[in-house]
DNA sequence: TATGAATGAGGGTTCATTCAT
DNA sequence: AATGAATGAACCCTCATTCAT
């Protein structure tokens, strides 16, 4: 179909996706401040700017409004992963982007990260086979790229590879859950990299005195400072 | 007053106090299936197996039920780490302890532990003042011992402690949260010995894979890190 | 039946009246201050400080306990009523006792007064055909008072007697609920008979003023004062 | 905006006063029938036809349904003393007003008397502190005009403002709230005419057998009482 | 598309009453 | 006579969803 042919079409179809898109920036501020729970259709309208009868015209109810929000986050964190597991990244690396996909869309849709986290990934509230799938394939993808790195000897083998990629994602997710919990953004890009970094080394290096740095310190003049180049 | 000579009171208070616990199961029981907003009272009373009203001549209402659900919690974790932190132990056994102590109460009680982690942990939908503060002051105990840490060189300086104290935590939570939403239990003391040497070995070493370690090793230097295997 | 045969007998009956009588001033306290509806009879029992199963040992149910009242005080007002047709009063006097009688009971019994005023006198609320009743005897008798002064000539005939009795206890009944919604109690003897002789004055004479008494009083020097003798 | 452009704005807000008002009736009459506590939201939703939860469109909720039927009643008692004390009238006329006031709206809205005279004129168990300062505002505003007439020499000076006030209001009171408990609807406004000359008749003249103006009468001596006919 | 009036199932809570002890 | 645990019907209110306009 031609767009010349239809302009109105397209123009037609921009709206509709303009005002969808109006709904689901409400949807997610206000699921974000009352949960999906306490938030109602109402408050969404209202936050949209819209009656609250004209959200169904758009979703076709709350739960699916809901699962839109979560569709989004998925598509987002799946279309990551696999460009991560594509990508020629080593394993360090692939880990950073998974830090920077979660920092970064918390950067620029708090909402979303904080939705995924408290009403998801923490919840077995809102939790429906259909969405638990999507959890475990999440959970799958990242054991995937944490099992490389014990494959590549870069991480530890003599703990269990679902283990780590708890710890490596609960490292991530209380972080920004925290942030969240007490209003907190990340301010600029410098923070980010301090964050990031910080999730890393602990991740990798853990958080024991590197009491061989000291030697090598003492040795080669290396500084603590220097040991943060490596993460 | 005799207990000899009123026996019956000492049943009636222990009925009193043998129902309270019955209710409080149910509440535990029903609020983790279906989270605190859609757990019913009538459900709580059904899962107890007494009339509806009866809750209510034990628990003032649905969020004081709650609360009593979430000062247990409290209770235990803030006796710990008061244990803990009065006790003669060095940081790795203090760390071990609060690991031991999720981890435990999650044998014994996975639904209340699934219930911190769910409703407060990771909610702000239920996080009144008085609850925040609570939360809070658990995050102060555990950075004092982080800190502790710090100080004694036994954890790295270069990372805030608040940060550090995010990731202990965070892997501890995501672990059980994950367990959890899984529907996993703990099988036996073997597994979770396994579970919090994991947990500590990575926050302590990091997940990285020791080669520096290995070297000093062939080199017949015994370093500090060695002894990771003791973990 | 013997009392010296059952002197227990006696006590226990004794007793039981005591009971009642402790269950019955509590709930005329209690009613009084949150009225019939607002009353709980968990209340009434905290009140008279015994269980609230026990109330139901003296007392069916909520409705017959309330009917205790009223009839408490249907039984004054009868009696009173009795005293004063069959009594050898001249009119201004048997209406001044029937002012003496609410005042009186306001003095000894202030939440008997309130309680007829707000729960039966004005409402339709709590009125059921049977206590209805009572209240038409009681303005029938009162009628009848009225109606032997027009009668006598001591009161005037050109409105209908049914009209002066609503205006006579209209202007006590309003005293009295104005005492009642502002907490205030009749202060001793004197100013009760201040009351009384208001409300008979205005009742019998009116608020005008009473400009023949200026001209008597040019006759004969009487004051303003020795009109309210006439009271 | 023109009406003619969009007349279907205009029927919407109309039909929404509509509404607003059957609901108002049908609070209005269920309250009267049953009391403010007994009355259930369900009754009034019956009464005016519509669904339960359509109340809650209109008013926020019971309390504020009932609030609204008390402000409608202040609103006009406020409004006819504010005409009243403004006017160019002597007190009995003013007076007359004031009972007039209280016929009429009892002749073309019963139930708002009736609720105003139950629930709160006798009643302390629906008064809120707000509702107090309504009700004492009344009060004040009458006693003006009572007191404008003791100043004037035509109210009796030996009694309070404040008693007078209580007796005035109080027989219109009794009057109205006895036709309310026997159901009996003023016929006409003959009776209406009586009505108000006997209330006004008895306040300002006595009930007492009018001898003394008789004899004036009959001496040609026409005394400012013999204009009681008037009445 | 857009509005918001309309519906009604269901939730938390209250409290009169019963009953086992 | 006395207790208070136990019951459950009813109440006020919320809010997702539908529907007439």
């Amino acid at each position: 179909m031609s767009v010349l042919l239809h302009p109105m079409r397209k123009n037609a179809a921009a709206a509709k996706k303009d005002k969808e898109a109006v709904i689901f920036r409400a949807a997610l501020k206000t699921i974000t401040e009352k949960g999906f729970h306490k938030a109602r259709m109402s408050d969404i309208a209202r936050e949209a700017g819209i009656s609250y009868g004209l959200v169904y015209h758009y979703f076709n109810n709350k739960e699916d409004l809901f699962d839109a929000i979560l569709n989004r986050w998925w598509d987002g964190l799946f279309g990551l992963l696999a460009d991560v597991s594509e990508g020629d990244y080593d394993v360090r690396q692939k880990l950073r982007h998974i830090i920077d996909y979660f920092l970064e869309t918390y950067q620029s849709e708090p909402e979303m990260v904080n939705i995924f986290i408290t009403e998801i990934s923490r919840s077995t509230t809102n939790l429906t086979s259909h969405r638990l799938d999507y959890f475990k394939k999440s959970m799958t993808l990242t054991e995937a790229v944490i099992a490389e790195g014990q494959k590549r000897k870069v991480l530890r083998t003599d703990i269990k590879a679902r283990y780590l990629t708890y710890m490596f994602l609960g490292a991530v997710e209380t972080f920004l859950s925290t942030m969240v919990l007490v209003d907190q953004k990340i301010k600029g890009d410098a923070q980010k990299e301090r964050i990031a970094k910080s999730i890393l080394k602990v991740f990798l290096n853990g958080a024991k005195e590197q009491k061989i740095n000291k030697k090598s310190e003492i040795r080669g003049r290396k500084s603590p400072v220097s040991d943060m180049k490596l993460c």
